[in-house]
DNA sequence: GGGCGTAGTTTTGTAGGATAATTGTGCGGA
DNA sequence: TCCGCACAATTATCCTACAAAACTACGCCC
């Protein structure tokens, strides 16, 4: 951590965020299991000392994760990691960290199987409830994978386009999940080259969805959306030739 | 809010958690529009004016709320509220802010429209994965709904049993939704008394799932839960003769 | 000797003041 | 007109001192 002096003499820190980086140490700690649940974290001087940090500093980093429910704080006792179904695993921090804490294929897994419980039943609301300019924002999506120049503008246009399907739903107690969304794609496009290689099957299959919703059909809107996730899950599965880049 | 002294003479208050009542405050002035998304928040110096506070405890917290990515702060332009896609809304605080903010029907009907979409694939999930003990637990659940000797006490144990449901579904991705769970069985209790008086259709209800679950018939698990939510849908919809309380 | 109350100790919670870093804004000059 | 620089406002960090809370342990009283 750099140092630096002030005309004062007294040594400081740039104040570049700080907090931010000690609750990303921390929380990793946490995720990784080096802290499981029910443990009990050192104290705030403690990791000052650690990060060389100040006590300030270590307690907004501590409130940071306390806002997340990983945490605990009480006088006397300290800081308590809270048993896991109280952890915000939808928190966009919350969840890089917990990719980097477990095995890619794993988090992919657990990332497509609730996938697999939700969008179907994202695009029967949509189907139900879709706005106008709704059908219109996935028509576009699904217009910019077709015309995508390369695989990861493909990836992108795919993401937006399931960003777009949620939001239709009209529901914002969904809103979480476009964190799900979003990792679940990045991941499968870090892990096989494959996905993205086959827009010849993964078009049409945009397209019924599509299709299902502009009719407000909401059985086929939920037919195709499975059949668009059983092909994905396909891939994951290696039956499609999927190779895993490593 | 109270105020003392001390031997010394200066004005202090009782350190009992003012940034977790400030956060609380804010977050609840947010939730409900006062400070819409995109907007900015007075500064620090002004929150500790408005609510008596040290800006050290504004400023946790403020980081609380970050960490529940209500708001994001930057240097020289303060904080501004994110927008409403970003927000942790199954957060248990935030959750309850938004309850506190909205119409209790609407709110109702958002929580019971992510269930629908939800626990018939948690059910699928579960009927092919739970543990032996798992299965145990959700019987004894079950038991306990029978048993139950008051209304109250039926909530308590309804809640518990789809917990454990969830639970068996053995994926952690998914345990932001407990959340939603205990919300959604809590409002219903609030907002009709019918609810919770018809055990002589909830208890069998509960009893195929469980049943298909213990066969791990996936299909029959589905099929079950979807015909327990369809019940909690009539009651809703006021077809089963639901009064609202006022 | 045992139980209960109380003082002590440790740790988080709050306060307040000082300095650094960051970035929008406006002014001036090329 | 546009670019760059000084300025100002605000958060970011640090420090120190106390206050509050809760576990510990001791001692007093019965």
């Amino acid at each position: 951590m750099q140092q630096r002096r002030t005309t004062a003499g007294r040594t400081v820190r740039p104040a570049s965020r700080v907090h931010a980086r000690l609750a990303a140490a921390i929380g990793e700690l946490i995720l990784n299991g080096t802290y499981p649940p029910g443990s009990l974290l050192p104290n705030e001087a403690e990791w000052g000392r650690r990060f060389n940090a100040s006590r300030t500093a270590v307690r907004e980093a501590i409130k940071t994760l306390n806002g997340k429910g990983l945490l605990v704080s009480r006088p006397k006792i300290g800081s308590r990691v809270e048993p896991r179904e109280r952890w915000n695993v939808l928190d966009r921090d919350v969840l890089a960290w917990h990719r980097a804490a477990m095995d890619e294929a794993t988090f992919l897994r657990s990332l497509q199987e609730v996938r697999r419980i939700l969008e179907p039943g994202v695009a029967v609301l949509a189907a139900a409830r879709r706005s106008a300019s709704q059908l219109q924002a996935l028509e576009s999506a699904l217009a910019a994978m077709r015309s995508a120049p390369s695989p990861s503008e493909m990836v992108k246009a795919d993401v937006e386009f399931h960003l777009r399907l949620l939001a239709a739903a009209n529901n914002e107690l969904l809103a979480p999940f476009a964190i799900i969304i979003e990792q679940a794609l990045a991941a499968m496009f870090d892990y096989t080259t494959r996905h993205t290689a086959h827009p010849e099957v993964v078009l049409p299959l945009h397209t019924h969805v599509v299709k299902a919703i502009a009719a407000q059909s909401q059985e086929r809107a939920r037919q195709a959306m499975t059949a668009l996730l059983d092909d994905t899950d396909a891939i994951l599965a290696g039956q499609r030739g999927a190779r895993p880049r490593a």
